[in-house]
DNA sequence: TATTTTTTGTTTCAAATGAAACTAAATATT
DNA sequence: AATATTTAGTTTCATTTGAAACAAAAAATA
């Protein structure tokens, strides 16, 4: 009965140790905070996205998404559009300027992660994307 | 360049998921948020912490560390001394209510561990364990 | 040993957060 | 078709958060 051990605080914290670590360094070279890096990410991946599925890929609040997306069109980095087949929803996507930060920010963000993985074998790597696809599956 | 796999990003959705699902249940069966939670258990384990020696081992803010013992203290779980070597800090505890309280709990989060965890392998589970005891290490 | 600097923890205050209430539209039910 | 219910998103408001300023003690330096 190893406290120590138990897997959701282990894993909060070593998310908060990765964190703390990016957001500052986000907010100093790019001017944006740690919501608005992850809708960011998504709106990169995804053409047209709605709030909805902002909520379903990261897990974020519907308040603080509706929020983040406010900003982020208010600092000129993404545009909306009405949905075509729900008026209640509308379509968010990066514009050019978006695209720009995004080309920016990315092989920065991917030069931290490298440093960390750097620190593991390969095998390691491999298992480690393997049980984060897994627990993503696990839940939900 | 595939951002759906950027690793801090990752975890954190990943420790969010697992966060929301346990805080909720935390607060209505015990009427402790994830706070109060992570607090307890470093003094569950540790006899006698300093708030400092809490936010090594927590990554948490200072702020909200030196709010959290207060709140545990006033709602008598932990019982506060001076420092024999430092008069700026002060040792906690668990008291015997805190005690009592950490025996209702602990199971009932072990429980909710072992079901997460009983959907790995055994060979994935100890490359979890592994992995996230390197990260630590890693990372201070 | 007097003075400066650093460390530990708390308080203040402005910003971030999210539950609850709300609007408006879509879907289901009668 | 009319009405009720659910869904998508926003606003309000009370709470939580943490940066900055602070107090008090310890450690370092002169």
């Amino acid at each position: 009965m190893d406290l120590n051990q138990f897997l959701p605080y282990q894993l909060s914290i070593l998310s908060l140790k990765i964190s703390n670590g990016i957001a500052e360094h986000y907010q100093d070279q790019f001017g944006i905070n740690i919501s608005e890096w992850r809708v960011l990410v998504i709106l990169y991946k995804n053409p047209d996205v709605t709030a909805k599925r902002i909520a379903q890929l990261t897990q974020m609040d519907k308040v603080r998404i509706s929020r983040t997306l406010k900003t982020l069109v208010q600092k000129g980095y993404v545009a909306q559009r009405p949905h075509p087949l729900d008026a209640r929803a509308k379509n968010y996507e990066l514009n050019d300027r978006g695209q720009y930060l995004m080309r920016a920010v990315i092989p920065d963000a991917l030069r931290y992660e490298e440093e960390l993985l750097s620190q593991l074998t390969s095998d390691e790597r491999d298992q480690l994307s393997h049980l984060i696809g897994k627990f993503n599956r696990i839940l939900k």
